[in-house]
DNA sequence: AGTATACCCATTGACGCCCATATAATCCCA
DNA sequence: TGGGATTATATGGGCGTCAATGGGTATACT
């Protein structure tokens, strides 16, 4: 399966339209190529997005969650009551619920920023905020992360 | 496995492309020839680059985190949005992103280091600097660096 | 009717694919 | 082993295709 990477900042034009990136279009799963799944973040000012095959699979992991459980009920709550199924056009794009847009202080523009299974889409500026706060994390975690990335070949680490 | 080994300097020409030197391209694994990964180094200013199969591999261990967990969230972040997967053309070349151009400070020339399982860019002058530091630095710990050169014997690292 | 959304067509610029050339590396044979 | 012949590599440039974007119009829903 191939994975959301990379980032693309698109516009939005006057009918409230963007264009999903052409390789998030692609990694989309074969059998809905024309359809994908917003919601709001529950981390970030942010909207997320994936295919409706992704939501399928979280149903089933929420579904593992003891049943009684408070986790349980606010992932149900919060996930499910608030996706909102979007159609892609034939050019690529798809229409950007105005609360979502408010939500994510977004206007004009967008980034789309890969995320593996799923992509987010953020204000271009708060995106840009984003990530300088995510590298330096990660830089300063690199010892947990080079476990993760590099778990045989540890030569190059200082 | 092949490795990214030795030094090459190549032209950037108008539309932003590069040659990936020979060995290199014949370094990367049979299925993926025409692609390779970019992202920006952690230590320097310099790019990165690998196979996508390496990438994969990455990808497929944050996946197994907790899709709920903070660290998911950093490493999907720092690592999928951060990445560039990009095609190389028959003549063996790629288009060298703008960004990462800026990220470097490159403008006309390259450098390819080669690091085993993956490589840099550099711009040129910065390559030399980061050599001659390196190379001084090494000597200065020449003790442990045999530790790391001859160990004992941990098989031969598939 | 009025609003919203899908479909169709057009434009622009970027990128991929193809072909061409010069220089460097390799081969091959006398 | 020398040196010409052949091949590979790095580089340049043309051109068609596709992605992103804009806008007109039909269709649907209320």
């Amino acid at each position: 399966m191939e994975l959301f990477v990379s980032q693309f900042v698109n516009k939005i034009d006057k009918k409230g339209r963007v264009s999903l990136p052409s390789i998030f279009r692609n990694a989309l799963p074969q059998n809905s190529k024309n359809e994908i799944i917003l919601y709001k973040s529950l981390k970030h000012n942010s909207i997320e997005g994936c295919s409706s095959d992704r939501i399928k699979d979280i149903a089933d992991r929420i579904n593992k969650l003891d049943i009684f459980s408070e986790d349980q009920d606010d992932f149900a709550t919060s996930i499910f009551s608030e996706i909102i199924p979007t159609n892609i056009d034939k050019e690529g794009r798809f229409l950007l619920p105005d609360y979502l847009k408010v939500h994510s202080n977004i206007s004009s523009e967008v980034t789309f920023v890969g995320q593996g299974h799923y992509f987010q889409i953020w204000e271009p500026k708060a995106a840009i905020e984003r990530q300088k706060k995510s590298r330096a994390r990660l830089i300063k975690k690199k010892k947990s992360l080079s476990s993760i990335i590099f778990p045989i070949h540890r030569s190059n680490e200082k």
